[in-house]
RNA sequence: GCCGGUGUGGCGGAAUCGGUAGACGCGGCGGACUCAAAAUCCGUUUGUGGUGACACAGUGUGGGUUCGAGUCCCUCCACCGGCACCA
């Protein structure tokens, strides 16, 4: 038995030990502490396995709020409970502090973005720290200071030699009163939100990433990711919508010019009846000169929201241009029409439509009163009829002359050899991934490092002139950004001709910064992006952050980690080993019907609830004025609700410990978390029930060294129990990440130690290794309490992350007798208990004596006895 | 609309690989201590029937596979997240 030093016990006496918890004093011990010993700062030892815990960096929105406790909480768990295992733990923490809603509080406040976002970090800081979360603060930095972005400038004017940036013209929301671009969130039912304007589709040149070159790698690579939720890898491959399909050529009748079109489906293509293009193509533009109709259709589809949400549930509507084109199989004509669901930025923006074999070009058919043919029939013979609903399986072809019985994989692959030698049509990979446009026409965003010369175009700003400084000292009335309206800011002289030109006054995407600060974390003070550090800590060991993220952030957070890779700055293609998505913190909501039609909405803190005698709730009123309030859905925290619990409230009321625990214990970490005080004060108990335990057992003095042979059965029953939680424990929260259990099991054991009330010196023994063993358990939940708890059990002042977490002793948890299930035709009728040594005969014989057994069998012999090892028995007997 | 997730007592949740449904906590009810309160402790708490031992029902809906299903398969419903300029 390798017996911790520990357990041995009591070199010092405890003195001073608090008759009643006080979570205050408790906790600024603690975290004087850890200052005062640096505990969390760490450099590079390459002795020691590393892990590098890393939770997504919160936007300094002005206060810290529930989710952001519940995630920094799980990673904070996670990084201490590493460091009791031995490892180099690195947690860092920062500032993601460009953004939109910066531009919206100045506004509202009247005062600088920078001066609003500086204010709000200095306060969550403090909010973090009061948390005692074992953070590296030596490494911490915002990403809207110029020490940071002046990096991510540089690799941007690196990727732009590299041919991996480049511009083009892209649609965006244009609020034609205010003269600006708006974010989709400033589009409120197809308005601006501030000047009420109808929101029109305006293509401007902004800078763009070549993500879709990485497509094939990023998909590829998702099943290098076993660490990660299959949720996200689900998504992020529906993502990158990689597709096998034919490129195919229509003529046009009486044109030169031809149209192709892109389907995944050739052997469909004998049902074609129509052909659909985008209001965007260039046939459409061309057909609409000549057709005022259908100009004002086109004209119209473009006062419509941008977004594919809005895209894909608006009324399919389209219009024919009056152009046949040719099959390129039979030679009929079929009309060309413009489609409002045909995006122009996916294939070729045209599509061969099959309303026999598509839902939405059924729709489309059935709306227009165009033909819909039957071309494949179901491989199990059923009939079908077409014209009622779209048959979109795969089958076998009919109608379609020499194709006709083919496979969907024999008419694929004859067709395209066809159209190939032909000349009209290719096969194609495509990937429903589109580049990543970075660019934002708004001020609060690191500027895009570009000069524009009227000789020499879009230059990269050279590397001796970054950083490109965004003022911060500015007005900021909200129409325009300052660096726009600003005629001099973009004055600036070419780097290559040295005539006058003009700076880029756009911004980049604030996705731009979250996607490589994790790197940024290891090499503090790098005159690069990253130096040699970076890939002693990454790959990223650990990831945590909210299921909301599970696209985009994560996807340009790899998509950039290659490119950093491919630069030649980190050593690996992945950025992260283990993801963990925790869910969001929801809380009760209550309300009242305003005059204006709208909602009062109450926050749960001024409500009182009456039960019934059973506790169901029946009813709530505000404790203010006793009238009543309806109750409304348990919904994600938020102001317009008024359903926000502030944590520092909380902390201040119950102590960081609590928030801590209840935060881990209400729910697993990736469902939804209910916030609810009357948990809280629960967890409050929990630990002032611990701390009353663990000074009874010290007041009676130090406990005798454990001799686990002299123990009597009681004691090692006890023992056996502490044994079990310890297993459990490591193993809930080393592996399953399911904390909830974890502290359940804790629990569970502080109510067998409440029951067991032997005190003679071989149990005192065993309880101070108990104590003394949840102490450590609950350290990465709790450290503060465990902090102190400790030295009161007589071990000197440490750094209990330095201490080995508790390990199960395999002697300890041996039994000598099992409870078994026994089951007739699979209900339990009776449980018996059996020695751990009984044979499988032992066991049946048991079963079959049992009172219940053989009152539900009836005398009939068994058919078959089934027995789980360790669990139950099943006796099946004839019905 | 598309993609992903969730659904179990009054509530949050547990049941880890198909094997005793409801661990643990909250709330409720009953009691102890107290002049009283707070704090604390004890008992009880899925539903129905029964004094009781016990029986029957029960994990969103309807079906299926299996000796055995909360767990696997199919169907439908509800709610939540994402949909490329919120972060």
């Amino acid at each position: 038995m390798d017996d911790p030093a520990w357990v041995e016990v009591g070199m010092q006496q405890n003195v001073g030990m608090q008759e009643t918890y006080d979570a205050k004093s408790v906790e600024s011990a603690a975290q004087a502490f850890w200052d005062r010993n640096r505990a969390f700062e760490v450099t590079e030892d390459p002795g020691k396995p590393k892990f590098f815990c890393l939770s997504m960096l919160p936007y300094p929105s002005g206060a810290l709020h529930m989710g952001h406790v519940r995630n920094y909480t799980i990673g904070d768990v996670m990084s201490r409970h590493k460091r009791m295992l031995g490892f180099n733990v690195l947690q860092p923490m920062g500032w993601d502090a460009f953004g939109l809603p910066a531009e919206n509080a100045a506004i509202k406040n009247n005062t600088a973005p920078a001066k609003w976002t500086y204010a709000n970090i200095g306060h969550m800081r403090e909010q973090l720290k009061s948390m005692g979360y074992a953070i590296d603060w030596t490494r911490e930095f915002a990403t809207c200071s110029p020490q940071y972005y002046r990096w991510e400038q540089l690799f941007f004017t690196r990727l732009f030699k590299k041919g991996i940036v480049y511009r083009k013209n892209a649609v965006v929301n244009w609020d034609p009163v205010d003269q600006t671009v708006l974010a989709n969130e400033q589009v409120v039912d197809g308005r601006g939100w501030r000047s009420g304007a109808l929101v029109e589709r305006r293509e401007i040149p902004q800078w763009f990433f070549k993500i879709t070159a990485y497509a094939e790698e990023l998909l590829g690579e998702l099943d290098n990711l076993p660490g990660w939720p299959d949720a996200v890898k689900i998504m992020q491959r529906n993502w990158i919508g990689r597709s096998e399909g034919l490129n195919i050529q229509f003529a046009i009748e009486g044109a030169s010019d031809s149209l192709a079109v892109y389907t995944t489906r050739p052997d469909t293509l004998m049902g074609v009846t129509f052909v659909s293009i985008a209001a965007e193509h260039p046939l459409a533009l061309k057909a609409a000169e000549t057709n005022p109709a259908l100009a004002a259709f086109l004209a119209e589809c473009k006062t419509a929201a941008v977004s594919e949400a809005a895209v894909e549930t608006m009324e399919k509507r389209g219009m024919a241009t009056g152009l046949n084109a040719i099959h390129p199989v039979t030679g009929a004509k079929v009309p060309v029409w413009v489609a409002n669901f045909v995006l122009f930025g996916y294939g070729t923006g045209a599509v061969m439509a099959v309303p026999g074999h598509d839902e939405r070009d059924h729709e489309f058919a059935s709306k227009y009163e165009l033909p819909i043919v039957q071309v494949i029939r179901p491989l199990d013979g059923n009939e079908i009829d077409v014209s009622k609903a779209a048959y979109t399986e795969h089958g076998l072809l009919v109608n379609s002359g020499a194709y006709d019985g083919m496979t969907y994989s024999q008419a694929f692959k004859s067709l395209a050899e066809r159209f190939e030698k032909a000349g009209t049509g290719s096969r194609k990979v495509n990937y429903r991934l589109r580049d990543w446009g970075v660019s934002r026409q708004r001020y609060w965003g690191c500027p895009i490092p570009i000069i524009y010369c009227p000789k020499c175009e879009a230059v990269p700003v050279p590397e001796d002139q970054l950083p490109v400084i965004l003022p911060e000292d500015v007005a900021f009335s909200g129409v325009q950004s300052p660096i726009k309206a600003d005629p001099t800011w973009r004055q600036t002289s070419c780097p290559q001709c040295g005539g006058p030109a003009e700076r880029e006054t756009d911004t980049f995407d604030t996705f731009m910064e979250s996607s490589w600060y994790y790197a940024r974390y290891t090499s503090p003070g790098a005159t690069d992006l990253v130096d040699e550090r970076a890939n002693y800590w990454l790959p990223v060991d650990q990831y945590i952050g909210g299921i909301e993220h599970a696209i985009l952030h994560l996807l340009y957070f790899r998509f950039f980690h290659k490119l950093m890779c491919d630069a030649g700055l980190v050593g690996m293609r992945e950025p992260a080993t283990n993801l963990l998505c925790q869910g969001m913190v929801v809380a009760e909501t209550f309300y009242r019907d305003a005059e204006n039609g709208g909602k009062d909405w109450f926050n749960p803190a001024d409500v009182d609830v009456t039960t019934d005698e059973r506790g169901k709730i029946t009813g709530a009123q505000l404790r203010s004025d006793g009238l009543p309030v309806s109750i409304g859905p348990t919904e994600k925290m938020s102001k317009s609700k008024n359903n926000g619990v502030d944590p520092a409230l909380m902390v201040s009321q119950f102590g960081a410990d609590t928030v801590r625990l209840f935060s881990m214990f209400a729910a697993p970490p990736e469902l939804s978390l209910d916030w609810n005080e009357q948990g809280v004060e629960g967890m409050s108990r929990f630990l002032r029930r611990l701390w009353r335990e663990v000074r009874e057992h010290v007041a009676a003095g130090p406990a005798p060294a454990l001799d686990v042979s002299a123990l009597s059965s009681e004691q090692r029953v006890i023992r056996r129990k502490l044994h079990e939680t310890i297993q459990k424990v490591a193993d809930d929260i080393g592996r399953r990440h399911t904390y909830n259990t974890a502290i359940a099991a804790v629990m569970e054991l502080m109510n067998a130690l409440g029951k067991f009330s032997d005190r003679s010196d071989a149990a005192r023994a065993v309880l101070q290794e108990a104590w003394s063993s949840i102490v450590l358990l609950l350290n990465p939940i709790t450290p503060h309490i465990s902090h102190t708890l400790w030295q009161a059990l007589g071990h000197a002042e440490t750094l209990l992350e330095d201490l080995p977490y508790p390990k199960a002793d395999p002697e300890a948890l041996v039994r000598d007798s099992l409870t078994l299930a026994v089951q007739v035709n699979g209900k339990l009728r009776a449980t018996i208990e059996v020695p751990a040594t009984a044979t499988q005969a032992d066991i049946e014989q048991a079963a079959l004596a049992e009172e219940q057994v053989q009152r539900f069998t009836n005398g009939v012999p068994p058919k078959k006895i089934i027995i789980v090892p360790g669990r139950l028995v099943n006796i099946v007997v004839a019905a």
